[in-house]
This record gives C-alpha cells, sequence and structure tokens, in this order.
DNA sequence: GATTATCATTGACTTAAGTCAATCACCTGA
DNA sequence: TCAGGTGATTGACTTAAGTCAATGATAATC
C-alpha cells in the first residue's frame, strides 16, 4: 500500500484512456480509493471463478488474461500493458472472474474497489462514457477474435497479426514479434509447432523474412489477402 | 414511425432490463426519442461496417448477429428476442457495426438514435450502470464462446448448448432446439452435417434421444463432463 | 560459468472436422 | 396436386492442425 493522495498517481490516473477528461476532483477521489499492488512475473493476479471485488489498471509491466482446458491448453484473451484496464466484468455484470489472469513481467498495478467505484461512477457520466466506450471497445475486440478462430485459418490469423503489429510499431515493413512463440501460437488459438510451421509457410511463400523475433514483411498485399480470405 | 409518446411503449421500455429502474420521466424522454420499426422474415437491419447511427432493442421476433466469411460460412454471435438490445458497441465505441444482424422472424424492433441517447446516458447513473452491467455480460458471454472454440471440440459446445436449453427452458429433462439445425450448427461454429454425425453419436453413446427437434437428456452427469472436459 | 529449465524447430503420424455428393423428407405456393 | 426449394441425414474422401518425439538453441539461476 501506497500513498493514496500521490499526486504522480493522481496525474497517472488522469492520463489513463478509461480517465481522460475527468475533473480533478473526481481524480483525486478516484486515487483515494486506488491501491498501488506489485506481482512478481509469473504470478497470479486472479483465477476464473475468484469473486471480482474490483479491477486493476496496469501501472508498469504486462499482464495476460486468458483460459485454461481441463487437459492444460491455454488460450490467450488479452495482452494488457502500461494504462489499460482489466479485470471489470465482474465489478458491473456482478458474479466472478470469467477467465485468468497472470503477470507476464514484474507489474505495478492499480486496484480499484468495487463499491467505492461504482459510487464513483453513479456520480460521474463522463467516467460512465469512457467506461462504455472501454467495453464496447473490448466487444469490438472479441468478436474479430470469434471470427478468427471460427472463420480464418491459422496463417489467416498470423497474418492479421502481423499486419496489426505493423500498424501498432509504425515501423514500416519491420516488426517485433512482442511475445515468445509459445505465447503467441496461445493467443492465435494455436500451439507452438503449428505456428512454427506457419510462419515458415509465409516466409517460403515469400510473403515476410524471419529473424528471430524480428519480422520483415515482403509482399503486404498478399499479407492482407491472407489475412481477409483467411486461407491460402 | 408511430406515436413515441404511446403509454404502452413507456411502460414495456420499463420493463426492459436495459432500463428497469428508471425514472418516468427519464422513460418518456427514452419514448420520445424511440422509433418502432418492422423487419420481414429475412430482412437485412445492419450490415458489417454499417455507420451505426443508434442501436436497437428487440419488441417481437427474434435477430441473428453474425460474421460471414469471404466463401460464405457463418458464425452467428447471438440469437436475440423480445426485450434484448443490440447493436450497441458503435454507439459507444464509435465506428461502424463489426457484425451483420438479419430478422429471423418477422420482427418489431424500437430504434434509439446514438446522440439522443449519449445525451440520456449522461444525465442518468442508473441508465449508465444498467448499460454497463449489460455490456459486461455480453463480454462474459464472448469470453465463454471463445473458450468454446477454441478448447472444446463440437460434441462438448453441443452438450454445453444442451444443457443451456435445459436450464432456459426448465423443462427437467426435455428440451426443444430453438433454432433450425442449420442454424444451430453455425451458432455453435461447425456445419450442419458435422452438427447431425454429433447429434446421431450423443444418441448411439446413451446421453440424449432425438426426436427432430425434441432433445430428451438420458444422461445428464455424462453431458456435463463432455461439456465441462470439450471431448470424448 | 556450468547446469538446468524453458523455448523453438522439424519430422512422422493421427485425428477431428470439413468437403462433396447423393438421397430423403418435408413444406409451400402456383 | 405437383413441382421446386429448403433442410436433414449419411457415406466416402480430404485436409488442417493437433500429438508425439527428438534435437538444438537460449536463457535463467545457483
Amino acid at each position: 500500500m501506497i500513498d493514496n493522495t500521490d499526486k504522480s498517481l493522481v496525474k497517472w490516473l488522469g492520463e489513463t484512456s478509461l480517465f481522460v477528461g475527468m475533473e480533478e476532483q473526481h481524480l483525486r477521489e478516484l486515487s483515494g480509493i486506488a491501491m498501488v499492488v506489485s506481482y512478481k512475473r509469473r504470478a497470479t493476479i486472479f483465477s476464473e471463478g475468484d469473486p471480482g471485488n474490483g479491477f486493476y489498471l496496469v501501472k508498469e509491466g504486462k499482464v495476460k488474461i486468458f483460459m485454461i482446458s481441463p487437459d492444460g491448453k491455454e488460450q490467450i484473451l488479452h495482452i494488457f500493458g502500461p494504462g489499460d484496464p482489466f479485470g471489470e466484468v465482474p465489478v458491473f455484470a456482478g458474479q466472478s472472474f470469467p477467465a485468468h489472469a497472470v503477470a507476464l513481467e514484474n507489474s505495478r498495478l492499480v486496484f480499484l474497489p468495487r463499491d467505492d467505484f461504482i459510487a464513483l461512477v453513479a456520480a460521474n457520466p463522463a467516467l460512465a462514457l469512457n467506461l462504455l466506450a472501454a467495453l464496447s471497445q473490448r466487444l469490438r475486440q472479441f468478436t474479430k477474435m470469434i471470427d478468427a478462430l471460427s472463420l480464418k485459418e491459422v496463417p489467416g490469423r498470423l497474418a492479421a497479426h502481423l499486419l496489426y503489429l505493423s500498424e501498432k510499431q509504425a515501423a514500416g515493413d519491420h516488426l517485433q514479434l512482442e511475445l515468445s512463440k509459445t505465447q503467441l501460437a496461445s493467443l492465435l488459438g494455436t500451439i507452438p509447432e503449428t505456428l512454427s510451421r506457419m510462419l515458415s509457410k509465409l516466409q517460403r511463400e515469400g510473403l515476410i523474412v524471419i529473424e528471430g523475433a524480428s519480422i520483415s514483411i515482403v509482399d503486404r498485399e498478399g499479407l492482407v489477402d491472407l489475412a481477409e480470405i483467411g486461407k491460402f
């Protein structure tokens, strides 16, 4: 636990997408109910089925939200970094967390307890609208993920991900995979062996060049086609 | 277009899960901006990529929300019935509709235009919280769907759906499939041929008995196991 | 800096589920 | 009533992707 009236925390919260545009006074109230907590790499933040008494913001580090099948296969739903909120579902819909959360790196999180937070939302329409925008955005992402899992094959999902990284990193045709290949496989709904083969295949077909975690896009149009059609 | 000060519309809106607990006055404002529109069976309500200038409530009938791949395979995201809202994502997150909507039956819908509605939300914290609850619930559903598509095989998804129908219909071990088998296949992320084979398989294994669209659960525990483990 | 773990890649094989095609059973409307 | 469309089922076959296993390559840790 940390000094909650910390000016820097107030400032940081105000720069977060969830809380931009909020009045100074509300930000201070928010800061007053916030707790900063630390998690070591690989530490569990919450598990599926845990009661949700509040939600989190990533202050530093990286967090993975995922589900796991009885025989151990993992599906990653999100990778969250600084500024991103997570674990809101049980705050508003009641019930427990629908998935697991672990820290991928040593991380510092801001925890916001449910009841205090709800009171703040009720008193602050701008905050409510920001939250509605965030959840709607999340729904849009999930829609895309369902589309990908159900209607596209692994090469198509991989192509879409490479294009996404290329756009996000804005470094022309050069991009870095931001996850281990095992984790990337889990994000794309496949396994490392298949991912490895598909990366090789994209290279063999002349769409990309691979150097470890560095990828160069050689045929962007080909990648776009693959991402849209979903298969070779 | 219809008389918007219609008392019955105000009453109906107030019984909707989205608007329960709202003050009479706000309900009347809501009713004032609402338009009732009719769609024939199979009519398109909106398509992926259309700008979203508002969202809908199902008043009567049934609506399917779905995505479609370039080669025509369909994945159903939701089937909505009376009282359910849909098409909210672009209202709060901006941009266009992420999926398609068509009427499965002749339907009457209530359309709520974006800008007027946002103003109402900003003035009405209870409404904002109801909306947050609805979107969070939707996220929970999507999480389950991603889990099913990625981590469970078709028989497991089918078993989960049968258990869901059995609970919803509350008629003991007897249940009705509420969709054509083609549509059910699309909801479960498969095709009619596979669904047909898997239904036969569940019957052959002694878990269910099939009589057309009527299903009797014979071995509920077996179905639960199958739904949880995700495969035979 | 040596020693474990963990991660990545490749090959051989299996399997769940999709494709293609044929048949049957319907409704529904002309 | 009959013809034509739609939906359901079954069989034979194909295929995308998973499993299992072996080997190398890193990277973390004492």
